[in-house]
Parts: C-alpha cells; sequence; structure tokens
DNA sequence: GATGAATGAGGCTTCATTCAT
DNA sequence: CATGAATGAAGCCTCATTCAT
C-alpha cells in the first residue's frame, strides 16, 4: 500500500503496444522467447514491468501478437503476387515470385528466426496453420494455373509448392540461423533456377 | 511402523539411460521440451525424480543427449549413401538419396519434430551445426563429383544442396507438425521428380 | 490529432464522495472487500481511477469512511431508545427496543454482511470497539433500571445484554449470510418472546 | 538451473500438513488470513516456501483445510449430545448442551476468531454452510423433541434455535475479539440461565 | 477538479536440483 | 543404486498509488 518513484511520459496506446512488440522481438532473438523474462521485454522497452500488462495479457499473448503481425505481412506479400496470376507471362510472374520471396525472408529474417525456434505451440497453431494454408493455396493454385495454360510442367502441384516454399525458406532460414553471410544476388539467381527447372519439364536422364 | 519403500530394481546404467531418454523424447513431443518438468520424465520413465540425476546433470544435458543421438543417426544414414559416390550409376544414387532421405525423416518424425520446435540453443547449437555441416558437405561433394563426371547440370553445388535437403526436410517436416496424413509413396515418387529435375539441365522455357 | 478527453463534470465534493462509498458498498459486498481492487470500485461509481485519491487517502481509508458511517447510524438508532428510558412502560420500551433492532438490522443487511465478513481489523478495530461499548452500555442501563425499577429479573445484566444483542443480531447475519427468506414478522415476534423470557424471571424447571 | 542450501529433516507427511496447518492458524490470526502471505506461514513452521506447495495447492486451500477441520471438530463435538437426546432429563441436557458449547467455544477460540474475521467466501462456503445446518438441524430437533414431552415451552423452535446459539457463540466470540477477560464460570451460569428461561415458558410481565 | 497511463513493490506459484535415508 | 521430501531462486502477474496532462 505505498509506491511510486520514476515516472514517464505517456505514449499513444498504439504506439506503446508496438514498441513493447519491437523490444520484445530483439529480447526475444537474443536468448530466446523461452528465457527471455516480461521483465527483459520491459527493460528493454524503457518501461515499467507493470506496463506491459497494460497491452497484454500474457508473456504468451505477445508472442501471439507479434505472430499474428508476421502472418498479417506474409500474407499481405503474398497476395501481391497471386493478383498477378493469368495476367502476365508465366515465367516472369514465378521467376518474380522467387525473388519476392527471398526478399521478403530476408527483410523479416529476425521474425523467421524467432518462430523458427519457438516453432508453433499449442495456443498459436492455428493462426500460423491458417497462413500456412492460405500461402499454399495461393501457389498450388498459381503451379495448377501455369500448368493448365502448357507453360509449366508440374505433375503434382501439391507437392512442388511445398518444395519450392521450403527449399526457399528453408535456405534463408539456415543461413540465417548458422550466421553465413548471406549473398543476396546469388540467392536470387539460384531461386530462379530452382522455378524454372522445378515448373519445367523433367528431361530424360 | 515401518514404511515399505518400494524400491525399484536396479537397472543397468546404460539401459536406465536410455529409458530416461525414450521417455522424454515421448513427452517433450506431447507438450513440448520447455514445458516438461525433470518430474514429468521421470514419472513417464516410471523412476524417482532423484534418478534423473544419476544419469544426467540437467535437464539440459539430457536435450543434448538426445540431440546427439538423432545427429549421430543421422550422419550414420548419410555416410550409407557418401560411400555408394562414384561406385555407381550417378542418378541412380541420386533417387536412393532422396529416398533415403523421405524415409529417414519419416522414420525420425518425433525427434524432427521435436527439434524444429525447440530449435537450437546456445548451448546445444554446436552440435547440430557440426552436423549439418558435415550432411551438407556429404551432399555438395556428392552432387560436384555427380556434375564432374557430367551426369548433373548444376551451377551452384552450394545452394542446389541447401536447396534439395531443406525442400524435402520441410516438406515432411510440414507434413509431420500439420498432421497431414502421409503418402510416403507419393512423396518418394515426388522426391525423385525433384531430385532429376534439379540436378539435371535447365531447359528452355 | 486531439482525442477528445470526455471529463466528467464535476460534482459537488461530498456528493462524490457519498457516490464513491455507495459504489464501494455495492461491489464489496459482490465480491468482498478483499478481493475488490479500486478500479472496480471507480468502475461502479463511473469516474476514473485516480478521481479515487481525491476522496480517500487509500482503499483503506475509505473501508474506515464506510465503517464509520455505519457506526454512526447504529449508535442514533440506539439513542432513540436511550432517551425514552424510564419514561413508558419498561416492558412496551423492551419489546420496541427488540423491534427496533430487527428492523435496522434488516435495512442495513448490506453493510452488516459486509462488515462481517471483513471483520475487525487492527486498522478500523477502535471505532467498531467504540460503537460496541456505547451500545453494550446502553442495553445495559436500560436492563439495570428496569430491574431496579422491579420490572425486569436479571442476575447478570452484562451478559444480558451481550446475549440479546447477539441472538438477535446473529440471527438477522445468519439469515442474510445463508440466503434464506426471511419473515420479518415471525423474526419480531421471536424477538419480543425472547425478551419478554430473558428479561423476564427465572420459572422453575 | 541452480539450487540448493540449506536442508531439513524429512518428517511424516502428515505431520508436516498439521505443522503447516498450526501454524497458518497462528499466523493467520496475529495478521489476518488477508493480509498474510504463504512465506510468513513456512516461516513460522520453520519450512522452505517451496515445502507449502507439497501439502496445499494454494493459500486458499490451506484456509480450506483449516475451516473442515473446525468444522469436523464442531460436528463432533454436538454429536456428543444429540446422542443423549431423550435418554436422561431434559433439563439437564439443556444445561450440558449450553455448558459444553461455552467450553468448545473457549477452546477453539483461536479459529472462532479467524473464521468470524475471515468469514465465509464463496470458495468455502459450502462446508460451513452444511456445517451450520446440521448443527441447528440438531438443536431443532432436541427443543422440538423436549417440547413435545412437555419439558420445553417453545412456539418457534427454528427461531428459538436460532437465539440460543448465536447468543453464545456471538458473546463469547465479543469476548474473544474485544479482549475481555473471560470469566469461565460465569459464562457458564448465565449461559444455563439464557437456557432455562428460552425454553421454559412465557410468563405474564 | 478529473483523468487514466505508468509505476514497481510484493505476492503466488513452479520446478530444477540436492541429499538424508 | 534408488528414492522423494525439501529447498529456494526466479518468473509471472496484480493492483494500490502517483502525476502529467
Amino acid at each position: 500500500m505505498k509506491q511510486a518513484v520514476r515516472k514517464r511520459v505517456a505514449k499513444p496506446a498504439e504506439e506503446r503496444r508496438v514498441d513493447l512488440m519491437d523490444a520484445a522481438l530483439r529480447v526475444f532473438l537474443e536468448k530466446g522467447a523461452a528465457s527471455t523474462t516480461v521483465a527483459d521485454i520491459t527493460d528493454a522497452a524503457g518501461v515499467a514491468k507493470g506496463t506491459f500488462y497494460l497491452y497484454f495479457d500474457s508473456k504468451e499473448a505477445l508472442l501471439g501478437a507479434l505472430k499474428e503481425r508476421f502472418v498479417d505481412d506474409m500474407i499481405a506479400h503474398a497476395s501481391q503476387f497471386a493478383e498477378r496470376v493469368g495476367r502476365e507471362d508465366w515465367w516472369i510472374l514465378a521467376e518474380a515470385t522467387a525473388e519476392g520471396w527471398v526478399d521478403f525472408a530476408l527483410e523479416h529474417r529476425a521474425q523467421i528466426r524467432l518462430f523458427a525456434q519457438e516453432g508453433v505451440t499449442v495456443e498459436t497453431f492455428e493462426p500460423f496453420a491458417e497462413c500456412e494454408a492460405k500461402l499454399h493455396g495461393l501457389f498450388v493454385a498459381g503451379i495448377e494455373a501455369g500448368t493448365r495454360a502448357g507453360a509449366f510442367h508440374v505433375t503434382d502441384p501439391e507437392l512442388t509448392a511445398h518444395f519450392v516454399s521450403k527449399a526457399l525458406e528453408g535456405t534463408v532460414e539456415h543461413a540465417i540461423l548458422f550466421g553465413a553471410a548471406i549473398d543476396r544476388d546469388a540467392l536470387v539467381t539460384g531461386a530462379k533456377e530452382l522455378v524454372r527447372k522445378v515448373l519445367g519439364p523433367s528431361v530424360a536422364s
């Protein structure tokens, strides 16, 4: 029944919320979400511990918000390409998609790393699953359309979509995790070639 | 006034160690390594809590042992194929490797899932990094050899090795995580086709 | 970019103070004083949290004010009857006092319930003790006067005053706490009979 | 992931449990249950904080156990008298019950005080309500039997049972709470007289 | 006067680890 | 070797209180 000492400026709610999310992302990446304490987060954000609970119900909830934000970004990104399906040259679109994907991954390496590490917990499984499914659907649709149009030669679009997205995602993630120096251009070039080969016809060996 | 204290039979040390590791793996998969307590593990193994510390220095150490065991299995598996490099038809070997890889992943889905979720912590980073590097080296060597021999047509063996392994690993992992019904044969067929396309020449679109 | 900050109208201080006390009483009864937060109170009163501290030094102080108000009411009520001592028929006064007591308890059931639950804490002990003593003194004086006058036949006025007041208070409180349907008339009839018996002579069994 | 320092003897579970309950009772009485922390309790019991949770799920649970124990004692006590109903002189039994009740209350003053202060919370309401009802039923049955037998002259046994039990309970509780020096013999004498008057016939005033 | 975002002490609870039996 | 009661550091979360606007 006693309290108070330092005092800080009030900020617009949304801004504070974003501050906390960004601070959390930073700290999570340093020490892993599991071993990050709420105090670590609030210290990083420059607020008191109690302030955290003004914006999030729990640490878990913040992780959820972070995932949601990331998922939204990813969907938005993918949708750009989805809109172009059928309106332009199939191969140009395919390569552009590959390039866009690589760039997106590189830009969001922090969260990719985080979610690669923290993975999919029971609580936040759904949004992720949903997002994966949506993106996958977008890819499959594109591949099927291109195949029907005679541009691509894909036997199993479902599997192929998985292969390509996982190849790119996994490679970037690997580079990020293992700290390899990343050569964006080489990656893009490789990605385009991968797409060309995989969407193209099988050649007799 | 004496309570009969049911003491469990003494077991050979190595066996008990394995019991604990298996029990841990089981429980980790159910509730995640982070939220699994030592008590959960010993309960699952049917021993007292204190017994755990007779076999492992800490919970972290057990996780390390688990990873090490998995890494050893993986290396052993990969080595089979490495030995065959140059001794038989390049394409047969490539497809066999792809098939073996899929089967290995399916057999070890439990640990793949676990380590995919628990990821790479600071403490256990090294063995994993080392293993990845070793496997990657094996793949790259095979691809380069095949390319030199004129069988494969690969511009960037490093990147290609990553793409292929990540595509397969990621797809299986995805299937495991999201509980999709897994069609082993379709997966193998797809994997072989992927390898054929990726290791083969680019075709003009 | 300015947010319209809906400022509530300023109210006369005393009125706002009473609003807060009434709101507090309402919420205390719902969830107990201990688990009621200041926010609960201000929400119920429709003011901001900070406003609370314009009117009370602390949550504890509000509880104190509530008790004081109740105590004052009780004293005022009892004094009515005290004034009548010696001026009218002893038995009529005794029964009227019993009836008045029952009605008072029923009217103030909310606070009785509250203070029965929250009891006597160190901080607010004194006013309560004082009030109890004062009321008790009033009763004892009445009983002694009636006994001296030959109307009542009481051996131990102190104890008798306690017995009667606790019997009535306890019975009403019990009814309130345990949610029994309360029959005011039966209670009054019983109370009068109790008083008659207790203040009357012992009969040989 | 580091720990340990002081070490203490292991005790039989039931004994430790009782130690904790007794220690809790002691501390609750000193500072009130609400402001007692688990640390206070374990300090008083001479064990580490964690030990508490080996025996109770929560602080609330301990309070529940305390209440249950008290309720059991009370029922056991009352049952002694219930068994004697109809087997011996009504007035002797009535007075013995009153005396027993006073003695019980005095012996258990600590818990009476505690529960008078902490009152009836939502969680632990039921056992208390049940106990009250059972005791009340016992009293009512005794009074009715005695009335039917022509020994007592009671119009409303329900109300009378409440009056008597609340008068005694309340008076002892009051004495305990307000720290009055308690004269056990005077209390017993008064209680017996109360019973005689209340269970006897009304006399014309 | 009124507001409500911010504060941070403090309580509850968990669980890795130890060690006397 | 095995046991499991005991330990206590550490983390999450609540909420009384303050104060800049």
